[in-house]
DNA sequence: ATCTTTGAACTGACCAGTCAGTGCAAAAAG
DNA sequence: CTTTTTGCACTGACTGGTCAGTTCAAAGAT
């Protein structure tokens, strides 16, 4: 990478986190381009000169973002693996990076579950590409643990897949709004003691 | 009540309506109140007349839908308490409950979740309020729960409410958006099984 | 020499909120 | 019974402001 292009890629990354928080605290269409620049500390021309358009930086910053949360989970999944864990040992860890994750971006998150389930927007399709890479991680997971016979073949994957992610989703979400006291440790704990089925009993 | 009252009853619901379709469809600030008014078949002014603003329009239609919810998932425990059920037997039938408001007001749901965890917004007060009032009835049965000797004392309550309620909520707007051709059942199913900890096993 | 950024000016579409006026049903007056 | 008045509910053209996107000449970086 010469050293033009990492320039590029450094005014594109300030552009991203500027864009990044405005738009989960605002929504897309209440936070305006001259925003986002100022925030960045950057022109409104280098904007139009790195994007297209307002909607094409947003969606180069979704498939950013999801980019690095099916990575950093299938990295939890992988180490699991190499350290001879179980599939739902993995499960767990996947927990946990996701919660790291939340922890370390929460406006991504934020602006991907506001935008998820919207209808006719521009960016439907971008979205559902997106959604997949990160669910299929988990699915993959769950289709293993059902294999090794370590859990029951009864278990719907896709839809147990749903709800473990908005599990996670949902807790973490909670947690940095609504209680930013709890250590991620409790968190993570709460989420376990339900992975591990101690909440409603066996 | 007299007709004039009535009729104006009548206006202000065919105005949530409209507004709860649109802005779950494209989010507040993308909806316009040309385009509300239009769709409820009524003159821009007419909104003005019943309403403040666009932003008051907004706030009271979450106070009017989760009031519903809330009411809705009372019914769901009280009604176990009736018949003699145990409080992890009213979580199930609340995640039920849960499942069918979100198949009857899924434009309801999607903008909660797409709103609530904004910060700086106008309605960001309403929100809190609202949201107490569903995720306290949760918190409820889970402390009886745990009061009976139902569950462990160990249960963090509040984390555990949120886990459970964004279970929910994710795993039934999935259905909704990729997987629409899943019963109720099967949904119900595939959540009842991990609250009773036949996923990860014991 | 080439690539990247700047910043200010401009355009045209779009939109929240306003307001003078219409329609109508029920009450009051004749 | 008929006419007039009252005021609620609604209408839609209009206004003042905002914002995405464009343009471009000049400056800065490599």
């Amino acid at each position: 990478m010469d050293t033009q292009s990492s320039r590029r890629q450094a005014t594109r990354a300030k552009l991203y986190e500027a864009a990044v928080t405005l738009i989960a605290e605002q929504g897309f269409s209440a936070t305006t381009v001259d925003e986002i620049a100022e925030r960045a500390g950057v022109a409104k021309g280098t904007v139009y000169y790195n994007f297209k358009s307002k909607t094409e930086l947003f969606e180069e910053l979704l498939r950013h973002g999801v980019g690095l949360l099916a990575a950093s989970l299938r990295e939890a999944a992988d180490q699991t693996e190499r350290q001879g864990g179980t599939r739902v040992e993995a499960l767990d860890a996947m927990i946990r990076a996701g919660l790291v994750f939340i922890h370390r971006y929460p406006a991504f998150t934020q602006l991907y579950v506001a935008e998820l389930w919207r209808t006719n927007r521009a960016w439907q399709s971008t979205l559902m590409v997106v959604r997949q890479e990160a669910v299929a991680v988990v699915e993959a997971v769950l289709t293993e643990a059902v294999n090794r016979g370590e859990l029951s073949e009864e278990i719907d994957v896709p839809l147990t897949a749903s709800a473990l992610v908005g599990m996670v989703l949902v807790a973490a979400l909670d947690w940095q709004a609504f209680q930013r006291e709890r250590s991620l440790d409790d968190v993570h704990a709460a989420l376990s003691r339900l992975l591990h089925g101690r909440v409603g009993g066996c």
